[in-house]
DNA sequence: TTTAAAGCTTCCCATTGTGGGAAGGTCAAG
DNA sequence: CTTGACCTTCCCACAATGGGAAGCTTTAAA
């Protein structure tokens, strides 16, 4: 292997340090939301831990629901200097009312289903109000 | 066209009477959860109204939130004559359960992002909370 | 009757985000 | 030098839906 210089790792090392799945920083990768990657003569990707930390920001932009595509846009005004932070807010605000939205659904659902279930017995004999819920009209 | 005895139609007006797209229709038969029509001597899709009442069924399951796989069982329960009640209701309850941990997850986001989104100002500056918080630790 | 439009068929591709696995090259330790 | 762990690329899968192409059938109008 190619000696690089400083605090550089291959993919697996990425991996575990960020806890992004080398399958996702290879797709990633491939979707153009991360940089491609210095390779060694053997061709293994070399990552540095600026790579590392830009893993982890994704992860955690993830972990709030935020879309690829969201998050490539973020990671771009994460880099830039000249960033406005409306910028910024304007995304977070937006998809605040998408998780709401979703959150609504979600709700409407469990209210149906529950109105229903307390209807149904429950037992050994075929009748059930859900069924017939959703058979009706 | 062969003539069919009694209602029976093709598989566009299949569609719009169950609110279902001959496109799901179709994907619905190929997953096995719809029964294989019968076909005209050309090869068209020969329904009757009871499959469009099937279809009405999964239509409204599916606004429930059910999977495709419980949706299957839950046709076969409901052609059953022998089924028991208990566990349709053990279904539903199953469900309603998957419900409130989504709405829980999407909760903790939106929580979460409102917190990040009221400490930002949101002005020209490049300087964003948000941000940090995506990129701390 | 002929023709054009609308509808049907199958097949393939895209989406979102993630994982599994195969086939094959590489590196490190024994 | 072998073995095992790791890397590479490429393909497939999920769930549910839609888009579209190529080609055949039915229907309605001219």
């Amino acid at each position: 292997m190619v000696r690089t210089m400083g605090d550089t790792m291959n993919i697996g090392r990425a991996a575990k340090l960020s806890g992004v799945s080398a399958k996702m920083i290879r797709h990633y990768e491939s979707i153009g939301l991360f940089p491609k990657p210095l390779r060694t003569n053997s061709g293994y990707r070399i990552y540095a831990m600026t790579d590392v930390h830009t893993l982890k920001f994704v992860k955690r932009a993830r972990a709030l629901g935020f879309s690829m595509a969201d998050i490539k846009k973020l990671v771009g005004l994460w880099r830039s200097k000249t960033r406005e932070s409306a910028q910024v807010k304007a995304m977070a605000l937006s998809h605040i009312q998408e998780l709401e939205q979703k959150i609504q659904e979600l709700k409407s659902m469990s209210e149906a289903l529950k109105k229903l279930t307390c209807h149904c017995h429950g037992d050994e004999r075929p009748n059930c109000p859900i069924l017939d819920d959703l058979a009706s009209e």
